[in-house]
RNA sequence: GGGCUCGUAGAUCAGUGGUAGAUCACUCCCUUGGCAUGGGAGAGGCCCCGGGUUCAAAUCCCGGCGAGUCCA
């Protein structure tokens, strides 16, 4: 075992004149120029020294910070990379937004698989992180949204073989991170003597290394981390993590520098708000008429310098931390609140804004799952925000405003979304307060308080958040009973939620030695005959997996199913049932054994592939006409291809309507009809994403140096699919359907070649049949079915009328049954082979009489209605109930009004018969 | 990806297996010079769709469609 200190003994330090030291009040080492230090200087250690003092030469606002930062590191041999989407769940599924810069290269850069864009480079990358959203607009220095402006290199240890990960060698590591981060802080005018270099360990994501944090005045400035270490249960390192961690092959600059950091510090401002987002801050404080005299300034100052206390991770009470920093500045706690929560509000909407502007701006689109949640989320959380402090401005202009400021070019759409989900939130609002009004006053007439698990219930199912309950409730006077631990109520009823660690069926070692096959299925795509060799033959539960020198049978991937065929040797022939691939191994899944060792002559399901190639090639194009018509914002959620139809699932947020689906159709059919070729390249990854971006990776993000395109009209994805040779060969594309999947996110279900024909077919004849039906020509059968609709209605309550005429001329009439005399009351037992409508009317009618009924009919089954008028001491449920008994069934009903039945018709009379001596029997129950 | 809730008149919603309801809106009549209002009458329902259980389903069960919401 062996601990870290000797990873912290750079050159640079002793050629430097640093001094370990170790600190006084948290025992932290830490690495110092001035040799009379004793503390860290990071708070609690120390406090903020750079308000209204400004650490650096000049100020600087966040655009120049950024661009000083980049061309520093230009000028010093890293390479410019334009930033990452903050939605990192594009291009992995362990986390949903971009947190690091060091998010963007993780998995396939940090682990040696891919080569970065650039080796080294720089970047400044918006990120976003939402644990601290309450701290946001109340300590003066969090923000929810932020760019981590950072420089890496990725590196190998020499004695690895050149061609083992996607880059080789070292480009720097320790000493030349820490002197640059040196010289960067020297150049913007710091006196280099007040800088600290903490040590402090960093491990995360299985992953771990050594790491400085560079302390300047007080502020965290920059985190130098040297990853170099993964975890292993035999590693030497025990790091603090409680793991065991080893070296890696590899190891990498992974550093971060807070933008708004360093431009607050620039600046010295109060808050770190003012000095990223001032313009924005000034708006919404003219709008919110906030106004303040000489006087309330100097207390809001005062205030906002103290107001890192207010950090509610660190503080028990709010209230109490409030109180302590009235004291401190001399006023009232309550004239403090109401001076610095309208600020906080504002700086709170100025980030949240941002946040907005980030995600929308990358294409996230606002659902109820993933990172669309969390917009919405954002958003709502803004929405109130500004209602509360009195701002006027529709949110999306507020957003737009910060759209504007970062860049973006979608800025229509992004309003469009903010307008459409801001609406959203109303209905919702307008229906919880319908929701909660109803409830208070139900608990109104109750006399006691509106009780936890309505309150649960509220919020879990239908949003509406507790503070609005207790408002409405308060209006009605009726309480509410609000633990303090609410939010843990409500995730209790989301049970345990124990992750299931995924059984990945660890595959044969035998699968391991195999050479990766060679894939025919790209030279010739619409190659169907090959011959290969058997290199191995592996049973299985079902059947058996093949694996040959070469294949033309494409393994499933990319959404497109594994191609069928056969396998023929002199011998036999076998048919393939299914292709997948493991490892560049592809495993034809066959129902027996061709022999190992054997040359064999594949052929694939000319017709099946080809339906497969055509749907293929008809997903690009739908994808490319959805965008045209809905927007750019449109990306792909997840895809299918199939033989007969094929589905995509497209990020978008509104319904599709059918002219929609029709547009996209036509669109599609037109670069059908244009007939261009589909080209496919092999370019190298870094040219694709600069000339296309990170568009193309619609359907995940490949592994490897250089990637395939697949080029259609203008449209180009990244792709390893079969597609036909040029668009007229798809030969006709139906969108069948569009459905909602998710909020969020719209499905289109669609047909090409021969299955869009048959889809047209299936459809008109449906049409055909409903227009031979109705006798009509099939374009009269929307205006005939509708007419057909509204006259049997029309008849429904015709038959209904005259059925309660029926029933009380029968009432009226006294033609059949017999009238017997039970107590004082007369009662009518009939027999009417009518519904069950005609037996309660004619019952009706007879107690509008005065008269007891007893109706019975006998059509399939026996049916009973009984009805007594008011002041008979008959029980009609009860009468049923013995009467439905008689015929093997049973009934009941209110005291005035039973109905029931039986099975057995036959003994309808008999049971009738017997009523007199039933009501009799009842009565003097 | 998972949990929960909801779908009944044009709108908002009651309706815990037994005759489908209320309020607003709508139509007509009365009150008034007219309007606000007030009084009365009326029209308006495949109770989302399909199956099952039952003598009987808006109601219970299963599936589908549509919507909302919370969590990862």
């Amino acid at each position: 075992m062996s601990d870290l200190e000797e990873e912290y003994r750079l050159e640079y330090f002793e050629d430097n004149d640093f001094v370990r030291r170790e600190c006084e009040e948290c025992g932290a080492h830490f690495w110092t120029r001035d040799h009379d230090r004793t503390v860290c200087g990071e708070p609690p250690c120390g406090e903020y020294t750079f308000l209204d003092n400004p650490g650096f030469d000049e100020e600087y606002t966040l655009e120049e910070m950024r661009e000083t930062f980049l061309s520093f590191f230009e000028d010093h041999g890293h390479e410019r990379i334009d930033p990452y989407p903050v939605a990192a769940n594009r291009w992995r599924d362990d986390v949903l937004l971009t947190i690091a810069s060091i998010t963007d290269f993780q998995p396939l850069v940090t682990s040696g698989t891919t080569p970065p864009p650039a080796n080294p480079l720089t970047i400044s990358q918006p990120c976003i992180r939402m644990e601290d959203i309450d701290n946001v607009g109340k300590t003066g220095r969090h923000t929810m949204a932020f760019e981590m402006m950072a420089h890496h290199a990725f590196n190998t240890r020499d004695d690895v073989p050149e061609d083992r990960y996607a880059y080789h060698g070292e480009v720097y590591w320790k000493d030349r991170t820490v002197a640059y981060c040196d010289e960067l802080l020297a150049s913007l005018g710091v006196d280099l003597e007040e800088v600290v270099y903490i040590e402090d360990p960093w491990v995360g994501g299985g992953n771990a290394g050594p790491a400085l944090e560079v302390i300047f005045r007080g502020v965290e400035l920059a985190t130098l981390v040297f990853m170099s270490m993964e975890q292993d249960p035999d590693g030497e390192y025990l790091m603090k993590d409680g793991n065991r961690y080893s070296k890696m092959e590899t190891y990498i600059v992974d550093t971060g520098y807070g933008l708004e950091r360093w431009t607050w510090l620039s600046q010295g401002t109060p808050t770190v708000y003012e000095a990223v987002y001032p313009e924005m801050i000034e708006f919404l404080k003219d709008n919110a008429g906030v106004d303040h005299d000489e006087d309330e300034r100097a207390i809001v100052h005062h205030a906002s310098k103290l107001s890192g206390k207010l950090d509610i991770d660190e503080v028990e009470d709010m209230d109490v931390a409030r109180e302590e920093i009235a004291a401190e500045v001399g006023v009232e706690t309550e004239r403090l609140r109401e001076l610095m929560e309208p600020l906080e509000n504002i700086y709170a909407i100025a980030d949240h804004c941002r946040t907005l502007a980030y995600m929308l701006g990358d294409g996230i689109v606002p659902s109820n799952v993933a990172t669309g949640y969390l917009a919405r989320m954002v958003l709502r959380r803004t929405k109130r925000l500004v209602d509360e402090t009195g701002i006027d401005a529709p949110l999306d202009e507020l957003v737009d405003m910060q759209a504007d400021r970062l860049g973006y070019e979608n800025r229509d759409t992004i309003r469009d979304v903010v307008r459409t989900e801001v609406e959203k939130y109303r209905e919702t609002l307008d229906r919880g307060q319908r929701k909660v009004r109803q409830l208070a006053d139900d608990y109104a007439t109750r006399d006691g308080p509106i009780p936890t698990d309505e309150l649960v219930e509220l919020y879990d199912s239908h949003g509406i958040q507790p503070d609005m309950v207790e408002d409405i409730a308060a209006e009605r006077g009726v309480a509410v009973d609000r633990p303090e631990n609410f939010y843990a109520l409500v995730a209790e009823r989301h049970g345990g939620g124990d992750a299931l660690a995924e059984t990945e069926d660890d595959e044969d070692d035998r699968l391991a030695d195999l050479p990766e096959t060679e894939p025919l299925y790209y030279e010739d795509q619409s190659g169907t005959d090959f011959e290969a060799v058997v290199l191995d033959v592996v049973e299985r539960e079902d059947g058996y997996d093949v694996v040959l020198d070469q294949t033309m049978f494409y393994p499933e991937g990319g959404g497109q199913p594994g191609d069928t065929g056969t396998l023929s040797s002199d011998e036999a022939t076998v048919d393939v049932r299914d292709t997948q691939v493991r490892d560049g191994v592809v495993l034809h899944r066959t129902d027996s054994d061709p022999g190992k060792g054997e040359i064999v002559r594949g052929r694939i399901d000319a017709d099946r592939r080809r339906q497969l190639m055509r749907n293929h090639t008809a997903t690009h194009l739908v994808i490319d006409a959805a965008r045209e018509v809905l927007g750019d914002h449109v990306r792909q959620a997840g895809a299918q291809k199939g033989v007969d139809s094929s589905r995509i699932d497209l990020k978008h947020y509104r319904r599709i309507s059918r002219e929609e689906v029709t547009e996209i159709e036509r669109v599609a059919n037109g670069v059908v009809m244009d007939n261009v070729p589909v080209k496919e390249t092999w370019p190298d990854r870094r040219d694709a994403e600069d000339e296309h971006g990170f568009d193309l990776y619609q359907g995940g993000v490949p592994e490897g140096t250089e990637i395939r395109l697949i080029h259609v009209a203008d449209d180009v994805q990244a792709c390893g699919g079969t597609h036909v040779q040029r668009t007229g060969d798809v030969g006709a594309i139906k969108v069948r359907r569009a459905e909602r999947v998710q909020d969020g996110v719209e499905r289109l279900v669609f047909s090409a070649g021969t299955a869009a024909v048959e889809a047209t077919q299936e459809t008109e004849d449906a049409l055909y049949g409903a227009a031979e039906a109705l006798d009509v020509s099939p374009q009269e059968v929307p205006g005939t079915a509708r007419r057909f609709f509204e006259e049997w209605k029309e008849r429904g309550k015709e038959i209904e009328d005259l059925k309660e005429q029926l029933a009380e001329m029968r009432a009226g009439g006294g033609d059949a049954g017999r009238e017997v005399e039970v107590g004082d009351a007369t009662a009518v037992v009939r027999r009417i082979d009518g519904d069950m409508d005609e037996l309660r009317a004619t019952a009706n009618a007879l107690v509008e009489e005065g008269k007891i009924a007893v109706l019975g009919a006998g059509d399939g089954g026996a049916t009973f209605v009984v009805a007594v008028p008011d002041g008979v001491g008959v029980n009609a449920g009860e009468v049923v109930s013995r009467l439905a008994d008689r015929v093997g069934g049973g009934g009941g009903g209110p005291p005035d009004f039973a109905q029931g039945g039986g099975p057995d018709a036959e003994k309808l009379d008999e049971a009738l018969e017997a009523a007199p001596e039933v009501l009799r029997t009842v009565r003097n129950a």
